[in-house]
DNA sequence: GAGATAAGAAACGCAATGGTTTCTTATCGG
DNA sequence: CCGATAAGAAACCATTGCGTTTCTTATCTC
């Protein structure tokens, strides 16, 4: 997994740093993020515990620092006035983030969350409230088209879909396909919204 | 917290178990499952490393036999013939486990879930199955009572409710008050099932 | 090219754990 | 009351990690 450098290979900046990061994934998918230590992190990158003190002076910076630098951000989801493709457009990609090396490493951080507060609120920042945002947004512009109940959108409504990705992929251990997606979308997101004229 | 004993007194079978099983939780709780250590489970327990080796001759045997002894079994809820109450009491008795120190033994093993196969099992047979279950029972007996539209009984519906319930406590931290529960069964829950005729 | 910078290797003392073993003796069953 | 059982204390050695320091030298800037 880990490249083979040349012994006298010296990398410094970015790229340095993102080895770096990339050995803390991986030691958070293998180890967990109890078990992390500096010196694994350091074998891993193929760099000395010095090298990564002079960075950061913890292993809670050091992980914080990685999660900002891999996960993706919950890039803004574009308006195609199809509400049913809009959100499964975006539970799609929050499916996708958790099946891969960053969802790993999210589940590996979730049992430290109450102890460590700065960690809840980088995962906020980068996992959970840029999508929650855009899922409001969603269902705004649907409810503007008169496609769903404007009352219908309440801070659970919203979160419920995400809800579900999410305990799929931590609790049962498997990150929703494609398939997966669309029967949340219809068999859970799109009932809580109901139709404009339903509720008489 | 730990109570003090006299040097003297030596305990034996469910009283000494007992105690190690708290200390365990306590020690989840605290330093999380991958720095869980027998030494620290030992000190907490007022026991010796050699008491516990004796009966488990691992971290991971351990915590799960401690899971066993401190879940609450999703005692059946009783059928009161009236679907809002009862869903508001099956996510309620979720709540209130997850709002428990069975809470943050669970949020403290969530993290292990995709290394340790033997405690995402345990998990769900102490945490999910069952409740799965219960709700699932509360939805048939509503739509055979003509409430809700049996169409509407899918897994992901049966999961939504938790799921949000689950998520508040492992991402955001909050256990949900019995307010919210309400708030989450009106604005989720029950709006997924639909009227029963609302369907054409 | 020369000088500044910092990467990487190595070793440091120290503390914590792991898992086992030995021994004493409190507590059990009968 | 006796004998079996096992709890608890202690020590064992090997390993791992911490956080720092020292030193060499590759790589950057000018």
């Amino acid at each position: 997994m880990t490249s083979i450098r040349a012994a006298r290979q010296r990398r410094r900046g970015r790229v340095l740093e993102a080895a770096i990061f990339d050995a803390v994934l991986a030691e958070l998918a293998e180890v967990g993020y109890g078990r992390l230590t500096m010196e694994g992190v350091a074998v891993r990158a193929g760099t000395a515990k010095s090298t990564l003190y002079r960075r950061w002076s913890s292993r809670e910076e050091l992980v914080i620092a990685s999660l900002g630098h891999v996960m993706p951000d919950a890039g803004g989801l574009p308006d195609t006035g199809d509400l049913r493709s809009e959100l499964i457009a975006a539970l799609g990609a929050l499916a996708d983030v958790l099946a891969g090396p960053a969802g790993r490493a999210i589940t590996a951080i979730i049992g430290e969350l109450d102890r460590a507060p700065q960690l809840r609120a980088a995962a906020h920042e980068k996992l959970i409230d840029g999508r929650i945002l855009g899922t409001r947004s969603i269902f705004e512009r649907a409810a503007a088209r008169g496609e769903i109940r404007a009352g219908a959108i309440t801070p659970y409504a919203i979160k419920a879909g995400h809800a579900v990705v999410m305990t799929s992929r931590i609790i049962d251990g498997v990150s929703p396909s494609r398939r997966d997606i669309e029967d949340i979308v219809d068999q859970v997101v799109l009932p809580i919204m109901g139709p404009p004229a339903a509720h008489g």
